[in-house]
DNA sequence: TTCCAGGGGTAGA
DNA sequence: TCTACCCATGGA
């Protein structure tokens, strides 16, 4: 086994523990976190067939943010390889994002949002935008422990091995699962209806790469880039906003049973409410909504698990 | 056993 | 645009 390491700067202000903890996709496979050393691995499959495992972490400084990439593999890596992971890492983590306007806006906003600490408010992505959507899919109509489980079977059934440990798997290209029977793949995994949805998916994303990649364009507005999103079955209004979070878009909010009952417990006083009511509360924050709504719902659990451990 | 989850597709109004 | 109904699966 060889070794080699990155060290990546990120721009101040950056909380790297909270762009892993802000939602739950550190637990997803191919992604673990770590606890004891606040990091987390990830097993990725390169352009040029290599399998490696990223060992992430980050480091403290006044003037920038050492993000430290140890990379365990076969053979010798070339600069085409290094240069895949760096980008691939600066995309997970949003090192290229800008915050200030939020971080701006969250000032000029009452509590929770004026707590808000610069450097939070990032959600960790993956590197390449099949295993996002396969992922949001994933999350739709089920509990948080079943979309674990199929992300998981997803792997496990038609990731590449890492090849110092075949229990450790990358992501499944498009192309893998694109090339297997969809019988197949329905029969190998326990995704209900999602196979479906899922095998169609990603023999398209196979066939057309590019116009996928072209949703990152700049010159595409997210109502476009929602409007393809939506022509895609399996995906309505929670998972395109979601997609287009992680895109990098804020300006939807997902509807889903997680803000109705956000809506219900803090803003309606557990009354019925009209959806677009709810919609309004997070009106004034334009391009910004969806990480509004989303600190908003942490500190809202925050809160109440403060609360519970008081009592 | 029943209910429903980080919903979505479809048909019909 | 809105509503009703159906969709697989497994945890609670």
């Amino acid at each position: 086994m060889a070794v080699s390491s990155i060290l990546l700067q990120a721009v101040p202000p950056f909380d790297f523990w909270s762009t892993l903890q802000a939602h739950g996709w550190v637990d997803l496979l191919p992604n673990e976190y770590q606890a004891a050393t606040n990091s987390f691995l990830r097993i990725e499959e390169l352009s040029s067939g290599k399998v490696v495992r990223l060992d992430i972490s980050a480091g403290e400084d006044d003037d920038s943010v050492p993000i430290m990439i140890e990379i365990q593999h076969t053979g010798k890596l070339s600069g085409a390889d290094r240069s895949q992971i760096e980008n691939a890492v600066r995309h997970m983590l949003r090192l290229d994002e800008d915050f200030a306007e939020f971080y701006a806006l969250c000032r000029q906003h009452g509590r929770p949002w004026s707590e808000m600490l610069p450097g939070k408010g990032r959600l960790l992505r993956s590197p390449d935008l099949f295993e996002d959507m396969v992922k949001v899919i994933c999350t739709t109509n089920i509990q948080w422990g079943g979309t674990r489980r199929m992300v998981r079977e997803l792997v496990e059934s038609f990731g590449s091995p890492y090849p110092f440990n075949s229990q450790l798997k990358a992501f499944p290209k498009a192309e893998t699962i694109a090339a297997v029977p969809f019988s197949e793949f329905q029969a190998r995994l326990h995704l209900g209806y999602r196979a479906a949805y899922i095998h169609t998916l990603a023999v398209h994303y196979a066939e057309g790469r590019q116009m996928f990649n072209d949703f990152f364009k700049s010159e595409s507005s997210s109502a476009e880039i929602k409007k393809k999103l939506l022509a895609i079955k399996g995906i309505g209004n929670y998972a395109a906003a979601s997609i287009l979070m992680l895109l990098g878009c804020y300006d939807e909010i997902p509807v889903d049973s997680v803000f109705q009952q956000l809506m219900y417990q803090k803003y309606f006083h557990q009354e019925d409410f009209d959806l677009k009511d709810a919609l309004v509360i997070y009106a004034d924050w334009g391009k910004w909504k969806y990480l509004a709504y989303w600190f908003d719902l942490l500190t809202f659990h925050q809160m109440a698990e403060n609360e519970r451990a008081s009592d």
